[in-house]
RNA sequence: GGCCCCAUCGUCUAAUGGUCAGGACAUCACUCUUUCAAGGUGAAGAUACGGGUUCAAUUCCCGUUGGGGCUACCA
């Protein structure tokens, strides 16, 4: 397979909330795809027709789509595809590569039972591989639906994986298993198989744990005599607590990253490195870079634990690296994904323009750049507890009076702006005989309720005089 | 149980048959500073264990242990 032919694909379940590895899977699929100008191909796996939703396929686009992955191709149903797969196994049966096979379900899982109690491996023994034709009628005039089974030769199964190297699996330990149910709709393995091969896949990149099932599709592969594709197993990524994500993580699918104020491309940037890395001491990069960087040899071996902490920071740095233009839009358009609105007169570009550059810089998400807006674009202040203590209640009457005092010489002002309220603060401080942290600290918690934040004088431009005076004169207890 | 995959600081990782085993996050200290961030400086912290091969192994081989996956008429 030449290069310039490579077609990957994902090929989700629409089931759900979008699991952070299949955006990882999504991603390394997308950089391989882009890196070589192959053809990336989304394929919905819809036949778990109970749990799939029409819903949860537009989300994961959609989702996708918000990270900058975008396909070339699809989506596929393979909801409308069940035709072709019947015809598939049908055609397997035709050459003897398949069988019909009328064994119960209760049967079987009985049989199953009785081997893990001797703690012996179960196999399907076979039973109906050697059916006359008289038995077969009277299964079938019983009402009895056959499944039909692969028949796996004799033999070995070796592949080479394009991360791990040569793997190898004995026939003996793999089952004739059902392709096509008794009710007419594939399985999973067989389904993949025939698409893979339908849409000229010639990479599979996906998770590690999928490395047993690829012995399985290679004997389908070889059953139908079709070219198989290149293999490529992903580590998987772990939770803190070391075991294999799932809803037990909580916050982990893409949309609650997106809710927490995570930026597309810091989760690109952290994603493309857990579980790879372009070598030397890189961390943050670019996702064009990626693209160029990106090579299927320099995928690790071993499963990685998802850092949020590591997240975070990263996160902060792409925050921090925005223009005043981009965090403006990133900002408003976590606020419309969040249905939040401000205030009309605290949504101008002129108001945020000067507001958000000051708290994203002490901020890691979006969700804390909000956090930080809030004392600047709400009426209602509620007091941090610690600095009340720290600043109002030992010495109510002192601080008190200081604060007046301020208060005076700012509403004296002829024209208000931070450098003029930080001269009379100093001059005021100079009076007093005071240090300027006596000051400084108490009016900081009593006009935005909190003693940390963007310098002070800043924080008393931003809020406009009418504002601080009216704070000052009403002090918390 | 059977089969398969994996193993460098707490975490993500780099590196080489000969290095003081490097970086980043997190932690701690100092610094900067009106607070908080950010920044700067520094500290602590890893080749799972046991055998080989080799002048030399963290690196190659085998085993042990540990972790993970699969073992359905789920995907």
């Amino acid at each position: 397979m030449s290069e310039s032919n490579v077609r990957v694909r994902i090929a989700p379940s629409p089931t759900g909330a979008i699991h952070v590895g299949l955006v990882r899977s999504a991603l390394y699929n997308y950089l391989f795809a882009c890196k070589h100008e192959g053809t990336f191909v989304l394929r919905i796996e819809d036949t778990d027709v109970e749990r799939s939703t029409e819903k949860s396929a537009q989300a994961i686009i959609k989702g996708l789509g918000w990270l900058g992955i975008t396909f070339d191709e699809g989506p596929y149903y393979q909801s409308q595809r069940m035709g072709i797969y019947k015809e598939y196994a049908h055609q397997l049966i035709q050459s003897g590569h398949a069988y019909k096979c009328y064994c119960t379900p209760e049967r079987l899982a009985e049989e199953r039972k009785k081997a893990e109690a001797q703690r012996r491996a179960w196999r399907y023994d076979r039973r109906c591989l050697a059916l006359s034709e008289e038995e077969r009628k009277k299964f079938e005039s019983e009402g009895i639906k056959p499944a039909i089974r692969i028949l796996i030769p004799e033999g070995s199964t070796t592949f080479t994986d394009l991360i791990h190297g040569a793997i190898t699996r004995e026939h003996k330990d793999i089952d004739d298993f059902v392709i096509l149910r008794s009710n007419g709709v594939a399985t999973y393995n067989f389904a993949v198989v025939a698409d893979d091969h339908d849409m000229e896949i010639s990479h599979v990149l996906r998770a590690v744990e999928h490395i047993s099932n690829t012995f399985k599709q290679m004997l389908l592969y070889n059953a139908f005599g079709w070219e198989i594709p290149q293999f490529a197993h992903l580590p998987l990524i772990l939770g803190e607590d070391k075991k294999k994500l799932s809803k037990r993580h909580g916050a982990m699918s893409l949309e609650e990253f997106r809710a927490q104020g995570f930026l597309a491309d810091a989760m690109v940037n952290f994603l493309a490195l857990l579980g790879w890395s372009p070598g030397g001491d890189r961390e943050i990069i670019p996702r064009q870079e990626l693209v160029a960087l990106f090579s299927l040899e320099r995928i690790n071996t071993s499963n990685a634990i998802f850092d949020m902490q590591k997240l975070a920071w990263m996160n902060g740095e792409y925050l921090r690296s925005l223009g005043t233009e981009q965090l403006l839009a990133a900002f408003k358009d976590w606020l419309e994904f969040q249905k939040i609105s401000l205030p009309s007169e605290y949504s101008s570009p002129e108001f945020l323009s000067r507001a958000l550059p000051l708290i994203a810089e002490r901020s890691r998400t979006l969700a804390e750049v909000y956090e930080g807006l809030l004392p600047y674009v709400s009426d209602e202040l509620t007091y941090d507890e610690e600095g009340l203590n720290k600043h109002f209640r030992k010495d109510p009457e002192g601080a008190k009076e200081r604060l007046n005092l301020y208060r005076e010489k700012l509403e004296a002002l002829p024209e208000f702006n931070k450098e003029t309220a930080e001269v009379v603060l100093r001059e005021l401080v100079e009076e007093l005989g005071i240090k300027a942290g006596l000051i400084i600290h108490p009016v900081r918690v009593a006009v935005t309720g909190r003693t940390v934040g963007p310098p002070l004088f800043d924080c008393l431009e931003l809020l406009g005089r009418e504002k601080v005076l009216e704070r000052l004169a009403k002090l918390p207890e």
